[in-house]
DNA sequence: CTATTGGTCAAATGATCATTTGAAATATAA
DNA sequence: TTATATTTCAAATGATCATTTGACCAATAG
């Protein structure tokens, strides 16, 4: 016995679910992928939701027991550029092997599923807090707890932008190539425009006069 | 005979599409909402995909018959403020009548189907270009394309994000109130970040040496 | 009036999946 | 070895949809 058919299972649905998300994904590719038939997901895991439930745990163990990212002693501008440059590369997905995790993180942002309460506790909210304590110490110590967030949320949806736009990305551009070098330069820029909004903080308050301002349909 | 069949569908179509995205939509959802039986779509569009395929061209004729933001002679910092204004309340939602047609944008961007192609063309160019033209503006007459575009990403990118990670927003922090007040202080932070990470435009250039420094995994 | 056309309907068909089943194969214990 | 529990398999079942069919209805033209 090679490898147990579970842990094959696991493994072919991590990357099928990465790949296709839970709906789109079938439990024919998925076994056929693992070399084995339907019924072993019955027999294992009961149903597809309770498979789902297990991959994504599994998942979450292996990215626990993979190296937590670590800023030695830097300043909180390198601490940035850090984060940016593993959420990118992560995101974009250059780093093959781990980052089945980030798919399954994207495919529940957009279509949610029970599981995302879980992944939210696990996974994403521990990042988000470890960024949340970079862009506090980058701003004034007076900063309104909204300004912190929603320098939070400018720096996460930068990056993200690159994941899901990427189809659009390449229709209005067709000489984009997400090389090594092309994301490095990506995270330097969001790092860039990054802190250069949180330095400009004393920005004068919003106007009320503001709020009829959008868009009048 | 008050509304002929076909444009309750479209109408009807317009909204659920813009709600589940072409894959979950059902038929039968929409020809309920629609108060008509399934065989209407086989008469009157042939099939779901055809179907689609008009609903969305109506939507984008909708669209140009709306009134086209025009910013008249402000500077470019107003019509980034501007745009960022329009894109954030379409996007998050508040302006209804209006909004189907971004739903199923968003929808796109994450599934897209061929009708994707269309889209580009017909809507999301246009409006990425006129925020480019800003941006371009904004930016010294020597900035590389590279930093055009990107700058131009990390505008969408910030504004997308409060559509596309609503759910974990949700999870993450339980106070938060997508009110016209509160949409108008997101717009005004992401135009803020965003100017700022033009005006500071002469940064130094990437360094080689940062090449390898991501996610050591 | 009658025939034709445009439009609607309920029910049938067919495709794609998830899920179940019961028979085999394999291992494990006695 | 024999009995018992585990694990795999191919095929059956059932659910959900999209799509088709053929029977109706209403209007209009001859």
């Amino acid at each position: 016995m090679r490898k147990s058919t579970r842990a094959k299972l696991i493994e072919a649905a991590l990357e099928v679910f990465g790949e296709r998300g839970y709906h789109h994904a079938t439990i024919q590719q998925i076994v056929r992928r693992a070399g084995t038939n339907v019924a072993a997901i019955n027999y294992h895991f009961g149903d597809k939701a309770q498979f789902y439930g297990e991959v994504v745990s599994h998942a979450l163990n292996l990215d626990q027991a993979a190296e937590r990212m670590d800023f030695g002693d830097e300043p909180p501008e390198e601490q940035l550029r850090t984060f940016v440059f593993w959420f990118v590369h992560n995101i974009v997905g250059l780093h093959k092997p781990s980052s089945s995790l980030e798919k399954i993180h994207i495919q529940e942002m957009v279509n949610p599923s029970p599981i995302l309460d879980t992944l939210v506790d696990t996974f994403i909210r521990p990042n988000h807090m470890k960024l949340r304590a970079i862009v506090a110490a980058l701003l004034p110590d007076d900063a309104a707890e909204q300004d912190i967030r929603h320098h939070c949320f400018s720096v996460i949806g930068q990056c993200l932008h690159y994941k899901f736009a990427r189809p659009v990305m390449d229709r209005l551009y067709d000489d984009i190539e997400f090389t090594e070098n092309y994301v490095n330069a990506l995270a330097e820029h969001i790092t860039h425009v990054s802190l250069a909004g949180m330095r400009a903080v004393p920005r004068q308050r919003l106007m009320a006069a503001r709020s009829g301002r959008a868009h009048r349909s």
